[in-house]
DNA sequence: CTTGACCTTCCTGGAACAGGAAGGTTTAGT
DNA sequence: ACTAAACCTTCCTGTTCCAGGAAGGTCAAG
């Protein structure tokens, strides 16, 4: 099978197969006498797996490990579940992060009349997450021109 | 002021502010006669106002656009408020995207008893995720070793 | 007069690839 | 047999937003 195809099937593009070779993520696929790289089913899977595990966020580091206790028929399941652990945590966090985000922006947007009048809750929010009093923004707009 | 002074006192670093300039978000600052950069509490101003802004997780492009807006006092608060619904929108989407993929790893983890035994959920479930049967998966072991 | 603490510009790196150039190969159709 | 499309190869650049560091100039304190 050639890179093109085992791409369709495993749903990794082309571009991304030869980097995570290059990167040694995969070991170096056969080569046939063109030159071209030469693939089987079981790069599929390695393919498909890396794949589902990229799409939940998990770092190309995080898949090699993950790879590797895969592949081991004797791994501890604890291995895993502390990788999967420390990154269920740091999604954790990058959500509360972005609640935090969105509970401030929509606060702002909800009392802005969004017409055409200048004057703006949100850019007024923004300020005053900045400190900058009404005051100072005036002072600030003069200098600026 | 100097760009150290500035620094502190925007919590923007050294580094960003003249990356900043570099690409046209803030002017070039005026220099003095040993070719240092020079700052007034305006910028200082600007600077917090960036940094909130970023902080919230909006673009380098974004930011420059609610910059102009802050500054025009003839601006429209139509034209703030589409550029933070749409900022919106895209932290709903980041968020609903971590929380199915949260589901997916808690439930992983929950089933995983995590000792030193290799049978492991987290690993089935990413394999079977993939499309990979517990079959495939031995076969594809078989080949790798 | 020499540290040490600033500042300057310029270059590289990082995460994870996508896009494209330049060129070789294979395959299908005529 | 020939050609055009569709592959493949390597190599280089671009993306986003700066951080880190090299090499060198400047300035205030001890």
């Amino acid at each position: 099978m050639r890179i093109g195809t085992v791409a369709k099937k495993s749903g990794v593009s082309a571009k991304a197969i030869r980097y995570y070779e290059s990167i040694g993520l995969i070991k170096p696929a056969s080569r046939s006498d063109n030159g071209y790289r030469s693939y089987g089913e079981n790069d599929v899977q390695t393919l498909r797996f890396i794949r589902v595990t990229r799409n939940l966020g998990f770092s190309i580091e995080d898949v090699s490990s993950l790879l590797s206790l895969w592949r081991d028929k004797h791994r501890a399941s604890a291995d895993v579940k502390a990788l999967a652990q420390k990154h269920i945590q740091d999604v954790d966090e990058q959500i509360a992060r972005l609640h935090s985000v969105q509970k401030i922006l929509k606060n702002l947007t909800d009392c802005c009349h969004g017409d055409d009048r200048p004057d703006c809750p949100i850019l007024d929010g923004f300020a005053e997450r900045a400190g900058i009093s009404a005051d100072l923004n005036q002072a600030n707009d003069d200098n600026k021109n």
